[in-house]
DNA sequence: GACATTTGACCAGA
DNA sequence: TCTGGTCAAATGTC
């Protein structure tokens, strides 16, 4: 991870800046928000500014991460040559042609792409999408390591990726990695707040560091917070799992059902709605966040007391 | 048929 | 040369 900025990065620095100072802003109206006794009654305000710092933040590291958050839908800048961006768009012809199998395993590897991890006792939802697109077996490591990518990858570019992988820790415990940030626009779930469907009485801690002088954590969830919604039956048998969440028609996440390779025995996270309505409303697992972008640090936490994990951004 | 996962092959980087 | 990351054909599910 490099905090410099170089020079010749296609980066409109001012866009950057005037996107973290807009966050900054946001972030000091939600305080003097949450201040407020009356908390209740400004709901939907506050709803409005933590999509609006959510996003703020998105966006920046959206431009540091594509150079302009106006071309997120572009074609995927790090590729190699062989990369023909999106198959369906094969100026018509067939994709099925025998340069097909010539092009398997060509790819760029994204060397200095953004990259934070978590670990988590749950496998949880994030708020997007993702498609497994690989598994491999690492050396030294007892479990394999699962390799998910935005479904948005081929239809908005979205370079997101993640891999799962299960540790050998008691009680075992998932290290998620993420590379890339979300460049697609999956409105639904924008804001990036993890969910985990193991408790009912969910609450939500934000905490921003810039120019707080104390860190504060700030505790306003209920679980009616319309925000975010999930709806999951605790106790289908993970092999059912394999079989209701297959199918990811919804916009919600979907863990793979590959999943099961970890631990099926384990909670289950990140399940559609296709589950079923009737099996109870959101709850929030924790979720922290530490995004250091320059002088601005942002904390998000998000839960209850059940897990603490951090996430590491690097640049 | 559309979209998902599985899995062996291939390539880049250490 | 080895290992990890990605691709894409094959296959499964709805």
């Amino acid at each position: 991870m490099d905090s410099s900025w170089p020079e010749n990065l296609p980066i409109d620095r001012k866009k950057v800046t005037q996107k973290i100072v807009q966050g900054q802003e946001f972030a000091k109206q939600l305080q003097i928000l949450l201040s407020k006794p009356q908390i209740q009654d400004g709901l939907a305000s506050f709803e409005d500014l933590v999509a609006k710092i959510l996003r703020s933040f998105t966006e920046t590291l959206s431009i540091l991460n594509c150079g302009d958050s106006d071309e997120v839908s572009q074609i995927p800048a790090k590729r190699s040559p062989c990369w023909d961006g999106q198959k369906s768009e094969d100026s018509g012809e067939s994709s099925k042609s025998s340069t097909l199998k010539d092009r398997r395993g060509c790819y760029k590897r994204r060397k200095t792409s953004q990259s934070w991890t978590r670990v988590t006792p749950n496998l949880i939802d994030d708020g997007h999408a993702w498609r497994k697109y690989g598994q491999k077996v690492i050396l030294n490591a007892k479990h394999p390591r699962n390799y998910f990518r935005c479904t948005h990858k081929h239809d908005q570019g979205c370079l997101a990726t993640k891999q799962v992988q299960k540790t050998e820790e008691d009680p075992p415990m998932y290290r998620i990695t993420y590379n890339g940030y979300h460049t697609c626009q999956n409105l639904l779930k924008a804001p990036q707040i993890i969910l985990d469907s193991t408790h009912r009485d969910s609450s939500v801690l934000l905490s921003f560091d810039a120019n707080i002088p104390e860190k504060q954590d700030y505790t306003f969830f209920t679980s009616s917070f319309p925000l975010i919604k999930q709806e999951y039956k605790e106790d289908i048998p993970s092999d059912d799992m394999t079989h209701h969440q297959n199918q990811s028609s919804s916009s919600d996440y979907l863990l793979s059902p590959d999943l099961t390779t970890f631990d099926s025995s384990g909670p289950m996270t990140g399940l559609s709605s296709t589950l079923g309505s009737d099996h109870g409303d959101v709850i929030s697992g924790m979720n922290s966040c530490t995004a250091s972008t320059h002088s601005l640090d942002m904390d998000i936490m998000v839960g209850s007391v059940e897990f603490d994990d951090v996430l590491e951004f690097e640049f």
